[in-house]
DNA sequence: CTCGATGCAAACAATTTGCAGGAGC
DNA sequence: GCTCCTGCAAATTGTTTGCATCGAG
């Protein structure tokens, strides 16, 4: 992902077809969402946020559209509970904190958490991706109140 | 977890007991299978393997002991895919190799992968736990045939 | 007998599939 | 007009909830 904080629908349109996606404007409609907000966004929160003001996209067009993006590297899925999926924009190698009470997600950059030490990969096994998630929990005293 | 390799039915029974966990019929009978095999299961597996012979435990049962479970620190959930939560029975602080084509998980001691420089938290949370997954595809020439 | 604990049917939520309709050739 | 691509309704699968039942005190 470029480093815009500002995306177009435009750019969005050029950034799909540079990827060889076709640019429907479901698609894009759906991009736009989360490379404009460019927060860790779950499935439903990107259904709500393109349908905010009337019906444009139906729920499974959201799933296909976001497993499609994921598919050709443009975003990252980034999986913390069950039955919880976020969608990150940000597709650069990074990692990610987990507030467990909250639900959000928060990132980590790459060079501050570094990995040593990587284990032999399993026999006739080529490395696909990294995932490291930590896990907080809101202290006691922070929380509430 | 003991480092037994063979669980009773019994020593099932006690290590509910120790954990102050209600050792009911059920409840024995979805940690025996996950203990013995003492591999890493998915919700959809234990049932089946429970229920191989004749009806013994229910869909809903099986979630809730597993939630049990792993909330009572006797088990853990590995998340790896949408909709796809994979207990283990080894609570030892590890790490996971997820094979995305096969879809099985390989266990990495804890020793042989090394996590430095852990960022500081966000502020007012605590460090819950660390996931890494290290996901792996089988390569081109080993796959198929 | 009363009350909390338990298991499971049914409800709910998340995700995938199959196919009808449309765009390009 | 034929074909492939797309989006979505419906089906499937995964998970949670609410309540009838059981067992302990």
């Amino acid at each position: 992902m470029r480093n815009h904080e500002t995306w177009t629908k435009q750019d969005i349109v050029e950034f799909l077809r540079a990827a060889g996606v076709n640019p429907t404007s479901q698609r894009v409609e759906v991009a736009f969402v989360l490379f404009s907000g460019c927060q860790h966004l779950s499935a439903d929160d990107i259904l709500q946020k393109v349908n905010a003001e009337y019906p444009v996209v139906s729920k499974a067009t959201v799933y296909n559209t976001l497993g499609l993006l994921a598919e050709q590297g443009l975003i990252r899925e980034v999986i913390v509970e069950p039955g919880k999926v976020f969608y990150d924009a940000n597709t650069s190698p990074h990692h990610h904190f987990y507030d467990v009470d909250s639900g959000l997600l928060e990132d980590i950059p790459a060079d501050d958490l570094v990995l040593t030490a990587i284990p032999p990969l399993p026999a006739g096994k080529a490395l696909d991706r990294v995932d490291v998630v930590i896990r907080v929990r809101g202290r006691p005293e922070a929380a509430l109140a």
